[in-house]
DNA sequence: TCTGGGGTCCTGATGCTA
DNA sequence: TCTGTAGCATCAGGACCC
C-alpha cells in the first residue's frame, strides 16, 4: 500500500485530500510513522524526528496514528490477497508477498499482469486506496519492483533481466542493507550490486560475518530462493514506552517497569503464549541502550513472576543520569504454561492479580489530569453536527471538522473540551457500502500471482 | 526540540557439559 | 581421574525492517 497510514487519513477527511498529511507521534519525542507523497516533497520522511518534520513542513497536518483503523483495511486488503493464493506472508500491516504460482493465477508474464492489474482494481474498490505491485521470480525482486512500482503503479520484472536492471543500482537497494552496512560497504569501496558481485563471496564474508555475506552475495547474483511462508510463529513479544522527560527517580523506574511487565504479560497472554526468557531494555538519557536477561526453568505467563524478574533484572543496572526509555519483553516463546513454577513464584505470587491496561492508556507524563483528551485525527460526534474529526486541542479548547470519507471537505468549528454534546466516534468505512453488499471484500477478487 | 514501537536475525563472548 | 575439546545454551549488543 502506498503511504499506507497517511492514505487512509486521507481518504477518511475530505479536507486532506491531495495535502500533506504526517502520521506519528505528537510529542516531544515523537517520529513520523508515515508521510503523505505530498508531505515528501518537503523532505519529510519515516523515522524523521517530528520537531524536525515540523520545520520542514509547518503546515502539513499532524496526525496520530489509527492502528484499529489500519488493521482493519489491512484485513481487508490481505482477504483480496488470499483469494489470489494459498501461500500469503504478510510481512507489515501494509505489505505481503503472495506466491501466484501456488495459487495458479498466473504462468506467463501476460496473465501475471492481468492478475496484478486485477488485484490494484480490486483493493481500489474495497478500500478506496491505491496499492502498488511488483511481479517477479523471487521475493527480492518482488519488493524491488514493487518499490519502483510506488506510488500507484504496477512494475514486472522479466526473468533473465535480473542482473541486468540490478548492476547498476546501490547496495542499499537489497533488502538487508541499512546505514551501517552500507557504509561499510562504501569503505571498502562497493557502492553498486555489480561492484557487490565483483568483490566475491569470500570478500563479502570477511567483511560482513558468513550469514549477511552469503546471503548478500547471493543477492546481488539475483539468487533468491527463499519460499513465500504463510505461517510464521511469534519469536518474542514486547512493550516499551518512551518518556516525555527522563525519569531519574529510581523508585519511578521500579514503578514504571513493574507496568511494563504487565502490559506485556497481557499482551502474551492475548496471544495465548508463554516464555521462559525475560528481558529488560533500558535507554539512558545518553541513548545508549542496554538490555539484560534472565531465562527461567519454564515458560510463564505469570505477570508475579515477569515482574519480579524484570525487577531483578533492573537491579543490575545503573540508571543515575536519567532513562529515556524502558522495555519489557518476553522470548523462548511456548503455547503453553508450565504450572510447575511454584518454587519461583512462589515469592512473588501475593503481588496480586495482573493490572489490567487499556491499550491506547497515555504514559502518566503525557496524561492531563481529569482532562478529557481529544488526539488529533480521532473521530468524533457532535449532537447537532453530526460526525467529525479533532483537527487540534489545547487550552480548553478542541477544533473539530466536520466532514465523512464521502463528504465534501467540511467545516471547523471549536467547542470546550468538556462540551457535553461531543463524543469520541468510532471510524466510518472508507468505501460506503450498498446494501447487501459483501462486507470482506472478496466478491470479484481472483486476482492473480504476483509476488506481492 | 534530534532520534518511536514492535519485531527478526546474527555475532561474539562465556560458561557448562559430555 | 585428569585434560582437552566440541557443541550447546545463554547473554548482550547491533543491524535491519516496516
Amino acid at each position: 500500500m502506498d503511504a499506507f497510514f497517511a492514505s487512509v487519513e486521507q481518504a477518511s477527511k475530505p479536507s486532506l485530500r491531495g495535502k500533506a498529511v504526517v502520521v506519528g507521534g505528537l510529542g516531544p519525542r515523537g517520529v513520523v510513522a508515515t508521510a503523505s507523497y505530498e508531505a515528501r516533497v518537503f523532505g519529510v520522511h519515516s523515522a524523521m524526528p517530528m520537531a524536525q518534520a515540523r520545520r520542514l513542513a509547518p503546515n502539513a497536518a499532524y496526525l496520530v496514528p489509527r492502528f484499529a483503523l489500519y488493521r482493519s483495511i489491512s484485513e481487508q486488503v490481505m482477504g483480496l490477497l488470499g483469494t489470489l493464493s494459498p501461500l500469503v506472508e504478510p510481512l507489515s500491516l501494509d505489505e505481503a508477498f503472495v506466491d501466484l504460482e501456488a495459487g495458479g493465477r498466473a504462468w506467463d508474464e501476460r496473465s501475471a499482469r492481468l492478475a496484478g492489474a486485477k488485484l490494484r482494481a480490486d483493493i481500489r474498490a474495497v478500500t478506496g486506496l491505491t496499492g502498488s505491485v511488483g511481479l517477479a521470480a523471487s521475493k527480492m525482486l518482488a519488493k524491488i519492483a514493487s518499490e519502483q512500482a510506488k506510488p500507484d503503479g504496477l512494475v514486472l520484472i522479466e526473468p533473465g533481466t535480473e542482473r541486468a536492471l540490478l548492476g547498476p543500482l546501490s547496495v542499499r537497494t537489497l533488502p538487508g542493507v541499512g546505514p551501517a552496512t552500507g557504509d561499510h560497504l562504501r569503505r571498502a569501496g562497493i557502492h553498486t550490486v555489480d561492484e557487490l558481485a565483483e568483490a566475491g563471496e569470500d570478500e563479502l564474508v570477511r567483511l560482513l560475518g558468513k550469514a549477511h555475506g552469503h546471503a548478500l552475495y547471493a543477492m546481488a547474483l539475483a539468487r533468491d530462493e527463499r519460499p513465500v511462508v504463510s505461517e510464521r510463529e511469534t519469536k518474542s513479544v514486547s512493550v516499551e514506552d518512551t518518556y516525555d522527560v527522563d525519569i531519574h527517580d529510581r523508585v519511578r523506574v521500579g514503578t514504571e517497569v513493574r507496568r511494563l511487565a504487565d502490559r506485556c504479560v497481557s499482551r502474551l497472554r492475548g496471544a495465548g503464549l508463554s516464555g521462559r526468557t525475560i528481558v529488560l531494555k533500558v535507554r539512558r538519557y545518553d541513548f545508549s541502550t542496554l538490555t539484560r536477561s534472565e531465562t527461567l526453568r519454564g515458560p510463564t505467563d505469570d505477570p508475579a513472576v515477569v515482574r519480579e524478574a524484570a525487577a531483578r533484572l533492573l537491579d543490575s543496572v545503573d540508571t543515575t543520569g536519567g532513562v529515556r526509555l524502558l522495555g519489557v519483553g518476553v522470548s523462548g516463546l511456548a503455547d503453553y504454561t508450565q504450572e510447575d513454577l511454584f518454587a519461583q513464584a512462589a515469592g512473588a505470587r501475593e503481588d496480586g492479580p495482573l493490572l489490567e491496561e487499556p491499550e491506547a492508556a497515555p504514559a502518566p507524563e503525557r496524561q492531563a489530569p481529569a482532562e478529557r483528551r481529544w488526539p488529533a485525527g480521532h473521530d468524533v460526534r457532535h449532537a447537532a453536527y453530526g460526525h467529525g474529526w479533532v483537527q487540534g486541542s489545547g487550552l480548553g479548547r478542541v477544533t473539530v471538522r466536520f466532514e465523512t470519507p464521502d463528504s465534501p471537505p467540511g467545516r471547523v468549528k471549536t467547542f470546550r473540551t468538556d462540551d457535553p454534546a461531543l463524543e469520541p466516534a468510532e471510524p466510518l468505512p472508507l468505501v460506503s457500502r450498498r446494501p447487501g453488499e459483501a462486507q470482506d471484500g472478496s466478491a470479484g477478487a481472483g486476482g492473480g500471482p504476483s509476488r506481492r
